[in-house]
DNA sequence: TCTGGGGTCCTAGGACCC
DNA sequence: TCTGGGGTCCTAGGACCC
C-alpha cells in the first residue's frame, strides 16, 4: 500500500500559512491574490497561490510584489491568530506523539516511531493529521515522510501544496540527486553561488565531488555536513522544544525606520522602546542575560553589531537601555543615515538561577521596583498605558 | 518606495589562564 | 634570549531559517 517502509520523521508544514489563516477568517477573499504583510517599507510575509502566481512570494519587498500583482489585496499580520491557531495544531500534534519539534509557528518534525501501535503507518499519521487539520482549522498542509529530518524538510516541500510525499529508505538517492542544491537545507544564496561557482548544480553533482573538494569551498563543517546530506545522511534528531529549564538563547527586537534618520534624539527613542519591549518580555520569560547587543543598519544596507557583557545578568529595561546607548555613544557617528536599530540580549539562563552582587552602596530595590510596577500596569491596562516620558508622543496635528 | 522581524548556529581572532 | 598547547570567554560578523 504505502511505501514508507517505517521511515518514522514526519515535517508537516502548513501552505502559505499566514494568507491561509487570513482567508478562512474572511471567505470572501478566497480564492483571490491574498499578500499578508506590511509596511511601505516590509516584505511579504506570505502570499496565497493566485498571487505566487504572479511571481509573488514570502520574503518579497512588498514594492515588487505590489508592482507584480496590483490587485493583490494587502493583509495586515495579526500575530495573536496566527499563534493562536499554530498552538491547537501542535497540541494536535502532541495528541499522536510526544516527540514534536516545531520549527516556527506554521511547521513542525515529528518522530511517529512510538505511534505505529496506533497507526498501521507514517503515512496513515500523516494523512490523519492532514484531514484533522483541515476539519478543524480549514487550513491545508503539506507532510513529507522519511528516514530522516533533512530529506523530511524537502519532501514536504515538494508536497506542496496540499500533498503528502514519502522518501523510501531504498529511494533516497533517486529522490534527493536530481534536485538543486538549493532545495538541501541549509543551502541559501550564498552557499548555492558558491557550489554553482564550482560547477555544481544538483545535489548528486555535489554528492559525486569529493569531500576534500567541498570542504575547501565551503569550510570544514558546512562542507562536511552539505556533503553527508547529498548522500541522504543527516544525524539530526527530532528533539522536542526545549521545556522552561532550557530558556531561548536570547530575546531580542529590531525596528526599520519608515525613513532613515541621521537624528540621534530619534535613534535614543528608539532604543528605549526595543529596550524597554526586550526587557519586559525576559521578565515575562522569566530569564535574565548578561550580554547585551546593538544593532545598527545604514542607508545602503550594511549592518553592524557591538556587544557588552555585563558582570551580572539582568532583565532591567533601564541597564538594557543604558547599556545599548553607551554602545552606540562609542561608535561615534557623524550624521550617519540610519535604517534600522536593534537591541537583543543573549547569554540567557533562568531568572532563579542568576544570582546578583550589589554594588557597594547600590540600593538593593530601585529600577527593580519600577520595571515591575510597569509590568503589573501594562498587564491591567495594556501595553500602552506605561511607558517611558519620551516615549509619549507629543503635539498631534 | 528594493530589501521585516524573530531567531539559531558557526567562525575566527585575541585575551587570558594553566 | 625566539616562542607550547589546550581551554574558555569575549567580540564581531555572517549564513541561514521562517
Amino acid at each position: 500500500m504505502t511505501d514508507d517502509d517505517g521511515c518514522p520523521i514526519l515535517h508537516v508544514d502548513m501552505d502559505a500559512f499566514y494568507a491561509s489563516v487570513a482567508i478562512r477568517d474572511r471567505p470572501e477573499l478566497r480564492h483571490l491574490p491574498v499578500i499578508v504583510g506590511g509596511g511601505h517599507r516590509g516584505v511579504v510575509l506570505s502570499a496565497t497561490y493566485a498571487a505566487r502566481i504572479h511571481g509573488v512570494h514570502s520574503a518579497m519587498p512588498m514594492t515588487r510584489a505590489r508592482r507584480l500583482c496590483p490587485r493583490a489585496i494587502v493583509v495586515a499580520p495579526d500575530f495573536e491568530r496566527f499563534s493562536a491557531v499554530s498552538s491547537a495544531i501542535m497540541e494536535m500534534f502532541r495528541s499522536v506523539t510526544p516527540t514534536v519539534e516545531p520549527l516556527s509557528m506554521d511547521e513542525a518534525f515529528l518522530d511517529v516511531s512510538g505511534s505505529l501501535r496506533r497507526f498501521p503507518s507514517a503515512t496513515a499519521v500523516g494523512d490523519y493529521l492532514r484531514i484533522r487539520i483541515f476539519d478543524e482549522q480549514q487550513i491545508t498542509c503539506s507532510v513529507g515522510i522519511a528516514s530522516t529530518t533533512g530529506l523530511a524538510k524537502i519532501a514536504s516541500r515538494r508536497a506542496k501544496p496540499d500533498g503528502l510525499v514519502v522518501v523510501p529508505r531504498h529511494g533516497v538517492t533517486a529522490f534527493l540527486h536530481p534536485l538543486g542544491v538549493e532545495e538541501l537545507w541549509g543551502v541559501g544564496e550564498v552557499t548555492a553561488a558558491q557550489l554553482h561557482r564550482l560547477g555544481l548544480r544538483t545535489v548528486g553533482d555535489l554528492a559525486h565531488t569529493p569531500l576534500s573538494v567541498v570542504k575547501r569551498a565551503l569550510g570544514p563543517s558546512v562542507g562536511a555536513r552539505l556533503h553527508a546530506m547529498a548522500w541522504g545522511d543527516d544525524a539530526r534528531m527530532v528533539t522536542p522544544r526545549r521545556g522552561p529549564d532550557e530558556p531561548d538563547r536570547s530575546i531580542g527586537a529590531d525596528e526599520t525606520f519608515s525613513r532613515d534618520t541621521d537624528d540621534e534624539a530619534v535613534v535614543r527613542r528608539e532604543l528605549l522602546r526595543l529596550s524597554t519591549k526586550v526587557a519586559a518580555r525576559m521578565r515575562s520569560a522569566q530569564v535574565s542575560g548578561r550580554t547585551v547587543t546593538l544593532k545598527v543598519r545604514f542607508h545602503d544596507f550594511t549592518t553592524i553589531t557591538r556587544s557588552r557583557t555585563l558582570r551580572d545578568t539582568t532583565d532591567s529595561t533601564q541597564q538594557v537601555y543604558a547599556t545599548a546607548t553607551q554602545l552606540f555613544a562609542a561608535l561615534g557617528l557623524q550624521r550617519a543615515r540610519i535604517r534600522l536599530v536593534g537591541v537583543r540580549v543573549e547569554g540567557l539562563i533562568d531568572k532563579a538561577l542568576s544570582t546578583r552582587q550589589l554594588m557597594l552602596g547600590e540600593r538593593a530595590h530601585g529600577w527593580e521596583d519600577a520595571d515591575k510596577a510597569v509590568d503589573r500596569a501594562v498587564t491591567r491596562f495594556g501595553g500602552a498605558a506605561v511607558r517611558p516620558a519620551t516615549l509619549i508622543e507629543t503635539s498631534r496635528p
